[in-house]
DNA sequence: AAGGGTTACGTAAGCGCTTACCGTAACCGA
DNA sequence: TCGGTTACGGTAAGCGCTTACGTAACCCTT
């Protein structure tokens, strides 16, 4: 019904085969000046646009790469998967996302992207495990590269470098002269590799200067202000002695919950008590004293990213890749 | 190379026919329970995925729908397309993302996403524009609905109801005692059509209650939220006798801004000058003073445009369907 | 015993494009 | 005059599915 090459090829009377190699600039064919504009005038005049499902069968790549997060709500991924879509389309790629809080978890497979011959894809992790397939095997159809954090199971990565980040910011919060700092994780004790890095770096330096450590773990959930909101809430509620005097918080959304909770229960940030985020998000920047945090910018890591994955579509088969990104202190209101 | 439906048939020793019949549960097929298990243990073997293009390209329908929004650093935006992948995962469609900030420009078109068949699209505008193809004719090859504002033009839409969202909120300020009510907005003197219907609900208020109305325009453009701070720098820095005393602002985000420039300078909100926003934004209730705003849950419009779109692609061809949501008050503190 | 309905599946023609492999015809130099 | 280029472009075989149509075997009916 639409207008395929068909129509072209016959209003111009030519072969459907010219009308794919003028249109595609097929390097080593010539055709006159003469069809050529001929082609292009019929392609403007008929409105013809390919169709890229048939294009992709017929070529067997979809210039199509797969993007697979958590969520869209947590103002990072938003950005990642921003940058990603544009950095995409620039390259001529489209971008398909998908949104699954499941990938990555022990369950995890590359759910409705399955079978969708991609050229590509971005995966966040929250956890280290592999895309699987609908059969539980490792997926392979297409080049991967996870994101968030470091792996050591031969597949591409890109993360931000917790570890340095968790000391970057620890050491801030000590050098405010802070002596009693306790860290908030969103903690899932199934998998205990989430987030160790950064709750590493925080007891690493917390001994380092001799102090106690102390660790807070809530579940992990959607929700992560509200949890946030609850804990600071509960802090509050403590008596003067046995509160810290500063909480690290694993990341910038449940900081600004506890931010809240600590506020509407009466207590100072940082007055009463410093508080400090992960992400560097834009909320963050937002709040009444914008967040002391750490950031690693999402559209670098989607960059990077994509160059990995660009250089394993065009076929670079050299051993796994795999690139830390140092964040940057953000020092904010509220330390 | 990778497993096709032909390596199934083979493996279980019939037609390809037969296994895409059972695949796919064809009405009217049936395949003796044999066969069946058969073939369903083949394709749990080979780990079996079908090819979604050749399927689209057979069936002449792909299971996508596009979504077309401005950017994705917006979290009403992000919002709105994480229920619409969701949403379309739940009806086994996928869903591909295109930031165009072009889209809904006088020259927007259906950049990349055109050629692409998807089933049906939701597009974002901020302007009256159609959808545009490559050569300038209105975009027709799948059903589209508009999401933002009301039309007029037989296309379909989902809009909120920004000339009442606009009386709400700035009844809601006269309501404070306000008598000086300026009205800030981002506003593009190409495409006059901007959100005429917040505006006109201010001024028409304004006239009803008797006092004097006042708009700044500012030009549109990404860095909301910096245009805001600059807004909010030069009504600080005004005498107090000239100075407005509230400022009913087109969103959130440039809300935020001009919240931020007014502290910085050293003004009160809503002490010294009340302050609304619109959509109701997490970042606004993450304000210190959470903002007084009017919130049309992008959740819902998903949720909406989504049955219309399915009812279209599942073949009703009634008149223009149009659905005006209401939104809500949510009175903040900056009020 | 012949016609007719089931049951269970095969055949083959697409879907709209790409591309390897062949023509032609004109032109050119020797 | 003839072989060899060069310029231009047609042919047809896929890509991996779907589906309209056909058919063979079986059972039941009258």
């Amino acid at each position: 019904m639409a207008v395929s090459i068909k129509t072209v090829a016959e209003r111009v009377g030519v072969s459907e085969a010219t009308i794919s190699r003028v249109l595609n600039n097929k390097p080593g064919f010539q055709a006159s000046e003469d069809t050529r504009k001929k082609i292009h005038n019929a392609v403007a005049e008929l409105g013809y646009v390919g169709n890229k499902m048939a294009r992709s069968l017929g070529k067997g790549r979809s210039e199509t790469i797969g993007v697979i997060v958590d969520c869209l709500t947590n103002p990072y991924f938003a950005m990642l998967v921003e940058s990603t879509a544009t950095l995409s389309a620039a390259a001529g790629y489209h971008a398909l996302v998908e949104i699954t809080p499941s990938v990555g978890s022990a369950s995890g497979r590359v759910g409705q992207l399955s079978g969708w011959p991609v050229d590509g894809m971005l995966v966040w992790t929250n956890h280290w495990t592999i895309l699987q397939d609908a059969s539980g095997n490792a997926y392979k159809d297409s080049p991967i590269v996870y994101l968030g954090y470091p792996r050591t199971d031969g597949t591409d990565w890109v993360a931000s470098d917790l570890y340095d980040g968790g000391r970057q910011i620890t050491e801030h919060v000590y050098d405010t002269g802070r002596k009693n700092v306790w860290y908030l994780t969103p903690y899932d004790f199934d998998i205990p590799v989430r987030s160790e890095m950064r709750m590493r770096a925080y007891t690493d330096v917390t001994k380092e200067r001799g102090f106690q450590d102390h660790v807070i773990a809530t579940p992990r959930c959607e929700e992560s202000t509200d949890v946030g909101v609850a804990v600071g809430q509960q802090i509050a509620a403590m008596p003067k002695s046995e509160r810290p005097d500063a909480l690290v918080v694993q990341n910038d959304l449940i900081a600004i919950g506890v931010y809240r909770g600590l506020r509407d229960a009466g207590l100072r940030v940082p007055e009463d008590i410093a508080l400090t985020g992960f992400d560097g998000t834009l909320e963050g920047q937002n709040l009444e004293r914008p967040l002391t945090t750490l950031s690693t910018p999402p559209q670098e890591m989607a960059r990077v990213a994509l160059e990995i994955l660009f250089s394993r579509i065009a076929g670079n088969d050299a051993g796994p890749i795999g690139r830390m990104l140092k964040g940057t202190l953000l020092v904010g209101k509220t330390t």
